[in-house]
DNA sequence: TTTATATCATTAGTATACTAATGATTAGTA
DNA sequence: TACTAATCATTAGTATACTAATGATATAAA
């Protein structure tokens, strides 16, 4: 049985949602292949090494927040950089549940060729548009996050559930 | 071997990148808890029905490209789709290694809560934001994705490779 | 102090993303 | 026409995301 109803229509382009996504993706694949083809890294190593940076140490848990994913999620990412040589687990000696992950020279060593690829990428997303748009979007995004972690926290303290977001 | 070295540090919260990600993130767990609780369906379910609400027919091939995936990927989702009875493949009579896809009416009675929950979800993100910065921002992004796939693109020319981007 | 609860890292299972390779079929060229 | 190219859907292999469950440990409560 298949539709013939007239349905609808979404209007996608005018859509923030629709447009902040688009425009995530895009970001992503750049420096995704920027990062690839001058350092060797991947775009999930440098938001782990850009944390690192500014906080050595950092537990597991932390990181994980700190970049917005599950502390699950993290973990063969962790195993693989730990195996490429980039970072190292050092188990906490006052308490045996955490390890505390720090970055080895060689991942120092990489770092400003990171940051330069994230300094061309903004460059060149930013060409022909004016300092003054750049920064109301930026504001406007981050009032818009701000709504939206709150519409999502008042959904849990309605219902007092565990967590409730999957991404897929 | 652990870095003592003081680092260059990377302004973060200062950039599109990381501010629009970031907001991409918190649309994408908004709408997806959202949809889940009121419809039952995942974000890339809507994304794939709201593609053939507009255009119902398209290939695989076609679908995949305006959602912005890759053909591979789409193929999971679309199996997933006709075993709970969203959608349906059609062998095309005329080009035999193509499937057309077509929504069931399970799909279309959905379609009215799913566009519930985006209006829900665009309503609250946009609490205490004047239009001008909405229609600002919009523009803004849409100019910023050109820029970036137009930066892409050009290193696609200089040397003309296959594909190149993975995002992991 | 003993018991219960909470926390951290890990594992298992699933979904979604990618690339590369395959088979079937179509389109383009010699 | 016959041969080569290209295209579509699929599969296999890998990376990244989630939830739920586990074991080890630490903290809180009785």
């Amino acid at each position: 049985m298949i539709s013939t109803l007239s349905m609808i229509k979404y209007d996608f382009e005018n859509s923030v949602g629709f447009v902040v996504n688009t425009t995530a993706k895009a970001f992503q694949r750049s420096f995704d292949v920027e990062l690839r083809k001058n350092v060797g890294v991947s775009l999930s190593q440098w938001r782990v090494v850009g944390t690192l940076v500014l906080q050595p140490g950092l537990t597991q848990k932390e990181i994980a927040d700190k970049v917005g994913i599950e502390g699950a999620t993290l973990v063969p990412i962790i195993d693989k950089m730990e195996k490429e040589g980039l970072l190292k687990r050092k188990p906490d000696s006052s308490d045996r549940r955490i390890n505390r992950i720090y970055l080895t020279p060689k991942a120092d060593s990489l770092w400003e060729s990171m940051i330069e690829c994230a300094l061309r990428i903004r460059k060149h997303s930013a060409k022909n548009i004016s300092e003054s748009d750049i920064q109301i979007t930026l504001e406007t995004l981050r009032k818009i996050s701000k709504n939206l972690v709150a519409f999502s926290d008042l959904d849990k303290t309605i219902i007092p559930v565990k967590k409730t977001h999957r991404m897929n």
